[in-house]
DNA sequence: CGATGATTTCAGTGCTGACCGAAAGGTGTC
DNA sequence: GACACCTTTCGGTCAGCACTGAAATCATCG
């Protein structure tokens, strides 16, 4: 007997919530992402989150909360319902990596500001040297590249 | 009265270690790398790290051991001395920004898996599509851009 | 305005991981 | 081999954090 879709769906969503767990999104915000990228319809509640994903309502309360914060999930109120409605905002994503790629890029400053401690005694600059040069070039390129990427596809 | 350079130096360490710290590696460790990257002379003894880092012998043995390991520092022994020296390897500044990177676009991956699992639903993909169009993008320009990567300086 | 159904807050629990320092284990000299 | 010194191991402490569930809060409807 083979396995249903959202069986393997499941599955899928837990391993993209370890990945993420290892970057330090807690195990419970990681499930709501995957869920929320995959669940049909789109839109979820708090309480359906919940149910869905076998946690307790403080859990999703909190960790709706940062992937909110974050602007990973979109918050929708409405009239006439008592429930908001939760969906993943997929715009983000590409904000989410740039803070990736800036957080690599910005120890070229703490370099920087070593090696000018250490100006005026270029011998003991040399190690820091070597490594302020390789963030001096990811700060100039990394930028750069993000420039050039692609329009999300229509 | 000024600030003397080993004074700044040393606040300039504990920003280094604090930025790590964030990445996940412990405060210790962050330190050790610091202080390894502008001490004079370059190699020191897990003993004079802990006198200097004001840090127990037991936390800078096993940070020490992370930092070899991921090959950050490098260890040596010498005929007719106890005491190992260790080093910063700047060398290994590259491969721990490549593994960073990697670890980027590693998401890719995971956003294609769940592409196949959605595949016969294009309505359904439609939010996976986005993310996974954009870590397409980055798992072919990371390594692109990294082959570019200039030696480092003489 | 009270009732209903939802979310947020909060105190408490358990776990993980950094750190310490003492004891054990190595590696050298005399 | 005894000693001196250094490093690693290891048990224990402490802080921080994810998570829970109950209580407080809030919004909507009758």
């Amino acid at each position: 007997m083979s396995v249903g879709r959202e069986t393997r769906l499941s599955a899928w969503i837990e391993r993209f919530a370890a990945h993420f767990a290892e970057e330090g999104i807690p195990l419970i915000g990681g499930r709501i992402l995957g869920y929320l990228l995959v669940c049909q319809p789109v839109e979820r509640t708090a309480a359906e989150l919940s149910q869905e994903l076998e946690a307790s309502s403080g859990s999703i309360s909190t960790n709706l909360k940062y992937l909110v914060n974050v602007g990973l999930v979109t918050k929708r109120t409405r009239r006439g319902r008592q429930a908001a409605e939760y969906r993943i905002n997929e715009k983000a994503w590409s904000e989410f990596v740039q803070r990736k790629l800036n957080a690599i890029a910005s120890v070229q400053t703490l370099t920087d500001d070593g090696m000018r401690l250490l100006s005026g005694d270029p011998e003991r600059a040399m190690r820091l040297r070597t490594v302020d040069h390789l963030y001096g070039w990811l700060s100039a390129e990394l930028p750069a590249l993000w420039e050039r990427r692609p329009a999300s596809p229509k």
